[in-house]
DNA sequence: CGAAACGTTGAGCAGGTTGCACAGTGGAGC
DNA sequence: GCTCCACTGTGCAACCTGCTCAACGTTTCG
């Protein structure tokens, strides 16, 4: 990661479609020099996919939900996750600091939908608890480009 | 929204870098029809970007943490929003359900490079208290997917 | 100092892909 | 029956990709 590395992330990010020639003249450097760069991005795992960004409000889930899961003592998380994974509606979670917790977030057709998608979330029995959250209004989106930036000082 | 497109998604999710030709061929479907699908998919928001990932780890922040801010009466979310805004380390933020509390997701290069995050956060005068909880392994990466076969119905 | 390793540059090439246009087809709704 | 609309298949010029190559400057290290 340098400052070319960062640029030329900040450059894919807002004109995604560009291709490598097409970003090699922005950047003012061959084109081969691009190609290496991201070659190596994806390799050393800074790249992690090139896939579409979907958004759960577009296809018709506009309610999102933080569950905090108590955990029964002696139920591995892997159980729970594993159970989750079959919800689709569960769309990140992980473990948490705290007496074996869980985070899972969950999106819904509606507040009422959001009901039916807790039930399924606590039919697995090694679920002892649950608190809800619903997110209201997203106040920043998701974003991991300024951290590119930071990581090689600018 | 309806089953080509849904494997259209899956598709470019798992090969993102096939092209609209490859595409066409592995669907069956004329390259036109999928030009267009694609083209109705990003402007119907279903579609909000096709931008590289990016690994917070792999750019040195390992440490993911979530804090609940509640914030004091009569501070506006927006000015907390803004404040927000400016720590890179905050990749995430929004308000929540609860006495005018608002959630970020923050990253940091070690448990006590997470201090001096929530130092900065909590720089700003409008937050009362804030709950930090640390994230320790992610059981469900942040999936989207699965939700477009639920739209469609398979 | 000199050699080796490395990343970058600019060039070339065949092959594939894109964006665009066009006319034809078939189903849905009126 | 008619219109609308999406899909199809075709064609074309322009462009881009993946790949290779030799040459060059920097950095590293004996």
């Amino acid at each position: 990661m340098d400052d070319l590395d960062s640029r030329l992330l900040d450059l894919f990010a807002v004109e995604p479609r560009i291709g490598v020639l097409e970003a090699s003249r922005r950047l003012g450097v061959a084109r081969g020099t691009v190609q290496a760069r991201l070659d190596r991005l994806a390799t050393t795992g800074v790249i992690t996919g090139w896939g579409p960004e979907l958004s759960p409000e577009a296809l018709g889930f506009p309610v999102t939900a933080f569950l905090t899961l108590e955990i029964r003592q002696g139920a591995g998380h892997d159980s729970i996750a594993a159970h989750l994974e079959t919800i689709p509606e569960v769309i990140e979670a992980c473990t948490i600091t705290g007496a074996g917790d869980m985070w899972a977030r969950v999106v819904a057709r509606s507040n009422a939908d959001l009901q039916r998608v807790i039930d399924q979330v606590l039919a697995e029995p090694g679920i002892e608890r649950s608190t809800t959250v619903i997110a209201l209004a997203t106040q920043i989106p998701h974003r991991v480009l300024p951290l590119a930036r930071v990581a090689v000082g600018r």
